[in-house]
Formats: C-alpha cells, sequence, structure tokens
DNA sequence: CTTGAACCTGTATCCACTACAGGATGCATA
DNA sequence: TATGCATCCTGTAGTGGATACAGGTTCAAG
C-alpha cells in the first residue's frame, strides 16, 4: 500500500489535486489504512498517471475520464479515442491561431512606441482602435 | 445618458460584465437615474471599451487597470506602457510555443490510430506506463 | 518522550465571468 | 387605463481546475 504523498512524487500531481479528484469523483474514493490514511493500489495510481497524462496534453477532466473509459472498452474504443483526441487537436489549433493574431497585434502595438513621443502611441491605440476579433477563451 | 443595454452594445461587453465590473470595483460606480438604473457618459463608455480592448488583446485585468492609469499620467506612460506589453507578448509567445509542443504530440497520438487494431495505440501510450518500482516498504 | 514530517478534514480563494431567481420599471399598444 | 413585453435591478451560486490555508491527528526516528 502506497502513501498519498508517494503517490504524488510517483505521478508528478500534488498531493491536494489528488485529494480534489477524489473529492470531486473523478477517481474512486482510496481505500484506508486503520488510521484512516488514504492507502493506493498500483491500479489507482496508473489511473492518476492517465490523467496526469491527458492533463498534461491539455485534455479536460471530462475527457480524460471519457478517455479512461474507453480504454477499458474492448470494442469501438480507438475510432472514439480518435474522435475526442482529434476533437482536442482541433481546439489545440484554434487557440494557436488566436494566439498568433494576438501576437501580431501586440507586435504592432509595440512597434509603435517610440520613445520620447508627447502622446504614447500604444496607449493611443488602445483608447481608439478596434482589436482582434477573435479572441482566446481558455485562461 | 446611456443605459446598460445600449452601453454593452456599444462596449461589446456583456451587461453582466459590466456590472462585474462595477461590483469589482474595475471601474466607478455608475450614476443613477431616478428609479435607480445605471446610466452612463461617454467617458465611461470609453473607459469600458479601453478595458475590452485589453482584455480582447488577452491582458489581465490587471494589467488593464495599469494601462488605464498609464493612459491617465503624462510622463513615462509611453515606457512603462511598452514594458507592459512587451512582458505580456512574452506570454503570448510562450503559450504559442507550449500549445505548438502539445500539437505535435497530439498530432503524434492520432496518427498512430490506426482503424480495426486490436488494441488503439492511442490509449495504449496514454496507459503505458513504467511499473512502479518503489513501495511504501514500513510496517 | 519529543520532535518534525506527513497526513487528515474542511473551507476559502483564484480568475473572469456567466447564469439564474425573483422582482421592479419603462414604453408601446389596445 | 390596462396589458404585456423588454429592460433593468439585486443577490447569489456556479464554472474549471485546481491551490492555499487552518487546525488538528498520526507516524517514525532519536
Amino acid at each position: 500500500m502506497i502513501a498519498i504523498g508517494e503517490v504524488a512524487r510517483l505521478t508528478g500531481l500534488s498531493i491536494e489535486t489528488i485529494r480534489y479528484y477524489e473529492r470531486e469523483g473523478i477517481v474512486e474514493k482510496a481505500g484506508r489504512t486503520a488510521s484512516g490514511r488514504r492507502a493506493y493500489t498500483e491500479r489507482e495510481i496508473s489511473e492518476l498517471r492517465f490523467i496526469k497524462r491527458c492533463r498534461d496534453l491539455g485534455f479536460t477532466i471530462q475527457d480524460a475520464c471519457a478517455l479512461r473509459e474507453l480504454s477499458k472498452a474492448p470494442e469501438q474504443a480507438c475510432r472514439d479515442a480518435e474522435g475526442v483526441a482529434t476533437r482536442h487537436l482541433d481546439n489545440v489549433r484554434s487557440k494557436i491561431a488566436a494566439l498568433q493574431r494576438l501576437e501580431q497585434a501586440l507586435v504592432e502595438l509595440v512597434q509603435t512606441c517610440a520613445e520620447g513621443e508627447a502622446a504614447c502611441p500604444l496607449l493611443t491605440a488602445l483608447l481608439n482602435e478596434p482589436v482582434v476579433k477573435d479572441v482566446i477563451s481558455g485562461h
């Protein structure tokens, strides 16, 4: 049986996050020792690591749970998993594109900033110009 | 005097967001009509629009407020504003780079997905783990 | 026996909104 | 004048995905 601190080290998740996953029902409640401490099996650790990998790839928790279920189901799983991943990939590409538009707008703003001018062109632009259209949703 | 709905239309912010900005002290409390409805001046609308532009560029509310203050100060504003914008630009570029690494990883995952295989390579990759070595030894 | 690390529960906080519920007001039409 | 609908109000709760305590218990080493 493995304690939560060790699980954190093994998975790369923080202790708080592991408890949060349990609290939210994202993973099953871990077993307990006589004194009430969480005790993990290797299977549970694998599951946490699976979630961690999905999160590192930018999948939502919901997607991560869906992929985990697929990893247990035998039939059709591959195509479903590919679907989830492809949709996410589209998402990532949209975000990249939006950020690149942002980058361009920022570059242009900063370029206008010439030292010593009476009015700051950057601030003037923010005061007067309409700006980028499509914005990033995520934080 | 302009009502909040019209201000929303003029700025591109939602009514809820305008009220939220007021509630949080991000902008000054708007004046009121006899019946208690918010009434906006052109100056207040400009300020909301300024915040909106900053948000569209991905600046935090905090940055937006800082830039707004700079737009009111006469001296040094340009260089300070350029600093804020440049730091943000660095941020945006880091995010783009991170997302591009993500994109590459996802592309590789999805590419491995060949229809009809027994085990889904995508899920296998997510599951694939080095065997847990160390167990908490004691008891 | 004492110390300090690791663990526990429970709650609050973050960011920037968004989504109601439940009611008051304003304005055009019948 | 009455109706009805759009618009507005306050207040509260929820979102995602954690993170940060406070205030306590338990464990292991010296």
